[in-house]
DNA sequence: TGATATGTTATCTT
DNA sequence: CAAGATAACATATC
């Protein structure tokens, strides 16, 4: 799914692609995919592509932005000449982009240079909002960027798992609390300090603690140089429409029954808050 | 055919 | 009232 580094992945390249770009059009496919008024981005140039949590900001020279969440099937595609696109050789499922629009494009932002921004969206729960400043988003409400070692601190992470009981991985997902991480790099990080997802967070041991933040920023800031996990049934994409290429050091996350990496024994799958929940029932604990 | 997957938020419960 | 638990959202897949 998109997470951190899926979102920092697409930050980087549409920075890339369309900073100094002025927006000539926004076509509204789907109602519901966009909220606020296009006027007041429309004619205004992008100044640049930033990124907090897992949104996406395209920040505009009249101090608006344009705020973009993939929520679970969100894809960016940007071409700059209308379906001209790398002939697409995987043949898997509904989220190859192909030629677009699709029947899964809600919006097209198009700039001045003839380039098109198409968000497409398969399940309509993602979104873009014009929005004036980023308290519009709540974004005081989040918590620091789980991949910045300066600003998720070791003193701060103890904090938070000090006042909850709640089981590890929940409290790792919490967006308030910590931003940036989902379910996958959630099972990933859990599998790679050996500490089991149900685990009540106030009961990490102080070593566990440190292993578990360090975890954490180095498997997304890996996943961010392997330009984010597109995997079997996911619909992220780079900006090209390119798959990214972290799927292949995955180690717990969707395999079920398949062996550990370190020791062997078949990885278990379960629920926690209603979300899968893969690990080790050996190596975690 | 109906159960399943997922991030976030709204709503209900304790 | 806050924290925790759970349902809802939409839709293609198996």
């Amino acid at each position: 799914m998109p997470e951190l580094p899926e979102v920092e992945t697409l930050r980087l390249q549409l920075d890339r692609a369309i900073k100094g770009l002025r927006i000539s059009e926004i076509q509204i496919l789907k109602s519901k995919s966009f909220v606020g008024e296009p006027k007041e981005v429309i004619g205004k140039k992008v100044v640049g592509v930033q990124r907090r949590a897992k949104i996406t900001l395209i920040r505009l020279e009249n101090g608006f932005y344009l705020a973009i969440h993939l929520k679970l099937t969100g894809q960016l595609i940007y071409r700059k000449e209308e379906n001209k696109f790398k002939k697409v050789t995987e043949n898997n499922g509904p989220f190859a982009v192909g030629e677009l629009p699709n029947k899964f494009t809600r919006i097209i932002i198009s700039f001045d240079n003839g380039g098109r921004l198409y968000f497409n969206d398969m399940r309509i729960f993602g979104w873009i909002k014009v929005i004036r400043n980023l308290q519009e988003l709540g974004e005081e409400k989040l918590g620091p960027e789980a991949n910045d070692d300066k600003k998720f601190t070791l003193e701060y992470f103890k904090n938070i798992l000090g006042r909850t009981g709640k089981p590890i991985k929940l409290v790792i997902m919490d967006q308030e609390k910590l931003a940036g991480v989902g379910n996958i790099y959630a099972n990933e990080a859990l599998f790679a300090a050996g500490i089991d997802p149900r685990k009540p967070a106030k009961k990490l041991s102080d070593k566990e603690t440190a292993d578990l933040r360090e975890a954490i920023i180095k498997i997304l800031n890996e996943a961010i140089v392997h330009k984010g996990s597109s995997d079997k049934d996911e619909a992220y994409r780079q900006i090209t429409g390119e798959k990214g290429s972290h799927q292949n050091y995955i180690l717990v996350y969707g395999r079920l029954g398949q062996p550990c990496p370190k020791c062997g024994s078949a990885i278990k799958r379960i629920a926690l808050g209603g979300r899968g929940t893969f690990y080790c029932p050996a190596c975690q604990k």
